[in-house]
DNA sequence: GATGAATGAGTTTTCATTCAT
DNA sequence: CATGAATGAAAACTCATTCAT
């Protein structure tokens, strides 16, 4: 009898082997063979369980956004403030505990902008999609609750890219120092303006 | 007596004679033969002027960065209307004439996310602070003028952010079908709230 | 199953197919590529059982040395006179048999004499020492015997080192014509010194 | 009027220029661009004084061996024992004012046994043979003044040998920790064998 | 199912040498 | 006389991918 492999299993197994050496080597400086190695897995079978490096990476991202989100999820679930939402939402940019996903995912948007075959995009635009709703649910809750102005709810967009442009400003400039100061003043300003007045 | 050649204008007109290639065949799959060839010269000259590849797309953006910031300083002077100002400086980001700059500058931020050397991270912090300050001079002018709230000016950095982050996710994700349209929107809203309703 | 290759074997097998080669046309101005041919393997191929050109000539005279050192023992197993061993000794430094083990080992000590790894300096040790000890051993069965006397133990060193001398003034100069003569001037004004006189 | 130029001499500026150089970075990793720097001079003067990088280290060898001579001659003069004039000479081998001479030697002696042309040869041929004098004539006057026994002349050859072996071996192995000792043990022991017992 | 041995195309980079001025 | 700009051949080395077992 032959043994049958739970192939989306022993993906996830692999790439979760992987997943700290990509955090500290750089993804650009791995090789299959040391992938390979890592995984305890030889190089052929690397190729039965993934197209190339990129869908390796592609794997280890799309786990650790998976279970950050159901993290983050449950970390908004506790709060009732539209503005900290935001806030909690945006700490993914600078949080010491999001460190190794922050690195991974900067690579990753650097892979993306260069080659960009269709499941990347896709990929990407899932995440985009997911995170737009929610902060256009987070807003729309906050407008329902009559805690900001019904206008706000075309910031949504805006907001993630923002929360994108500076962190990648922050990893490619020195003029970003602080991340998470210059997100909040962001915030904050924009809050005083489309926060109701009681 | 030897020919003395003007050193930084050879690297200039050699980086001008990539940058078509550049932007047609991307920085990745171009190699220094194939870019030595088009500039005219040999290999060994490519590496006269430049330390390596990354060098050459280095000086080329460089040079149009330079041309399109005169360019847009002059498009910015006609303008009074602070929104508009800020629509103006925008455009970059989906006009079709900075269509090919913008392309490099794409492939140069991924460039950036991975290798950042310490002269890439001058540059682009040069860059953001040059925009910035851009930004801060427009919305204070605006705020003296009288169009806009004084609060404004706290969204000088943010604003470059929005963009730049709306420019990825236009270019990664299918997400942002009209950039455009989104900046729009953005700015829109912005305004709405940050104009002085006389 | 995948095959299972004995490494040390075929980097043996690979640095044999090399010999030759490295014999006629000399180290310096072979290639990886070249030999890889030679080999019958692929340059990728070469990298898997050698670091680099210089770990495979170092192989092969390994190879070699260690088949001359048991033909030597074997050879000199079968002469008692003292002064026979030590001339049978340095017959590797003329003899038509040792001439391609020679031009390698020409080779191998201009490549000791400026790229001085590790590895090299310890196999160069480790010939040496090995060379040492045994004209110790053939002078000290010498003196044992009642045929030299006790003080000629005192040239154990230095009569390898003029062995490889003479051998090295003989392939950079034209000022030793006949090794071969040269050498056993030097033994037999040498052994008239110190055989005992009956 | 036309500068003349002292071809000669001007070879000879030049070598010494870069003399430091080579004793402090080698003959290898040294390009004539940086030779040129050094010596002040353009790549093409070097070409035209030179033939190729070997013909700069000839040179300088040549320079610091001619002065080297000089100067041990003048030692020797002021000697008069037999065995300490062999160990003058060859303190060349061990002293550490003739480090940075040595450590040229090595080198040439390195490149000599690979690429050994015509000049290189007839170079080395012309040391060779002069040492050989030298220690032909200090032996003969021993012999004449009754120092040592007649038949010690035909160790002339075999002497400088023994020096430059056991240098080498010096330089290639840990075998020799103190070359000094060594030559001192090969020569005291010799010397026991061939001094006229009065 | 799994493996790891084998490959070779492809790229970067160096540097001796030439030669127009 | 002197120069240094320009060259391009040449070499080392990497690594994704294949495939026989």
């Amino acid at each position: 009898m032959p043994i049958i492999v739970d192939k989306a299993q022993k993906r996830k197994d692999i790439a979760l082997s992987c997943k700290e050496l990509f955090i500290t080597h750089g993804i650009k400086d791995l090789t299959i063979s040391q992938l390979a190695k890592t995984a305890g897995v030889g190089k052929g079978t690397m190729y039965d369980y993934f197209k190339n490096k990129e869908d390796i990476v592609f794997e280890v991202i799309n786990i650790l956004m998976v279970k950050h989100n159901l993290h983050k999820e449950k970390e908004l679930s506790d709060i009732s403030s539209t503005k900290e939402k935001i806030k909690i939402f945006f700490n993914f940019f600078y949080s010491k505990k999001d460190e190794s996903l922050r690195t991974l995912y900067k690579e990753f948007i650097s892979i993306s902008l260069i080659t960009a075959n269709e499941e990347m995009i896709d990929f990407q635009t899932t995440c985009f999609e997911n995170y737009y709703q929610w902060f256009r649910q987070i807003l729309q809750e906050g407008i329902d609750k009559g805690e900001i102005i019904p206008h706000s709810i075309h910031f949504a967009k805006g907001l993630f890219a923002t929360g994108e442009g500076l962190f990648i400003a922050s990893v490619a400039t020195k003029a970003i120092a602080d991340v998470e100061k210059e997100l909040n003043i962001y915030i904050d300003t924009l809050f005083q303006l489309i926060e109701v007045k009681k």
